[in-house]
DNA sequence: ATGTGTGAAGAGCTTCACAGCC
DNA sequence: GGCTGTGAAGCTCTTCACACAT
């Protein structure tokens, strides 16, 4: 399936739907109809088929989706179905709480390193996973081959945290720091700005 | 302005662009174009300078948009410019680094009070927020009008709380715990879902 | 009866291109 | 010269409505 064929809200919402499908799992629930996760998704049943529609057709008519199997389908199409490694920047107390995370190792991702700057954290394990020098992040990475990253640093070492793992391999952040990292087109990056996040839900209050 | 008319795109971006702001403000810069803000947004400078014109004439031709002043006029639109209370449950890992969060005071919110179920936290300050009994939960939100609640407790206890909070009076939700809360239309809810948060990360690679 | 899959119609958003202003 | 503001064109996504399957 040709990835730019297919709406970029639809491989968008692959996620919402994976979501909302695990939940269902972890409940028991077997089957599930377009109108189910619509409803889980605050979407339209049909917008539900449509986006499946442009991978395959994995329902039953009159029955519905199986949660199991679509679980499956939509990890093979969000390329889930193999473990990832990633790379953890800042151990306070945002770093703390990511490397305890369990929802992580779920979905198949795997902290491999951590790094900070304070000689008081390094060389201890936190939550399974020792702190390493900073200043070794980027042969770590390199060896590794670890491509995906993760900044949980102040606002003002963030870029220079960016633009260290990129120069060592990194292909995609994930940013905690409330700021632009100006990382080059062949980076992808996210922005988790929990204060943006709190605000987007007043503004629709 | 009639939220209506507005694109709800649109005001998404919004979030972006104040966010892209303030950075540079922090930076000093006084200052930016409508190509800048969309470089820093990953934009066209058409697509910027349509959003801006939904709500008024900002900027100055040949020159660009005063920084702190589209600040002003954005903190406006969103309504960021009055202090927003905020009750959090579940005083964990994340809870704690919510607590800690400085950039939750820097956009006017506020974490009024916290609770937890664990009584070897019950009573304890952290961060200078006392941890109250989630018994207490139904009568404090009440008591301190809070419209706005923060999730980050396992993902079996969510659901429960979510009502308790919705059933409190809380209008808005933002959840940490990767699940539906099943809350009628009447409760906005926002779930930030970190694995989910890599995963498009690693789909768009 | 119930619920999927899908072409076609409809709605909405983005981009263009240029007038207007500094 | 440089940049904003905006109607109109162009495009993409969403919804509808119904054939089809169980």
């Amino acid at each position: 399936m040709p990835k730019d064929l297919i709406p970029d809200e639809t491989a968008g919402r692959l996620f919402s739907y994976l979501r909302a499908l695990l939940c269902q799992a972890r409940e028991g629930v077997q089957t599930v109809s377009s109108q189910d996760l619509a409803k889980a998704c605050v979407l339209k049943p049909s917008m539900v088929r449509k986006d499946f529609s442009y991978f395959g057709e994995f329902g039953t008519r009159g029955v519905g989706y199986n949660v199991d199997e679509l679980i499956g389908v939509i990890r093979g199409i969000l390329h889930l179905d193999a473990p990832i490694k990633a790379a953890l920047v800042g151990v306070g107390n945002i770093g703390r709480a990511l490397l305890a995370y369990r929802g992580f190792s779920e979905e198949g991702f795997h902290i491999a390193a951590a790094f900070d700057r304070d000689s008081r954290k390094i060389g201890k394990a936190v939550k399974g996973v020792m702190v390493e020098d900073i200043a070794n992040l980027q042969p770590r990475i390199k060896e590794e081959g670890i491509r995906l990253g993760i900044i949980a640093v102040e606002v003002s070492e963030a870029p220079k945290v960016a633009r260290r793992m990129a120069d060592a391999g990194v292909k995609a952040l994930l940013s905690f720091a409330p700021c632009n990292l100006n990382m080059p087109d062949t980076v992808k990056v996210t922005c988790v700005d929990l204060a943006m996040e709190l605000a987007r839900l007043v503004y629709y209050l």
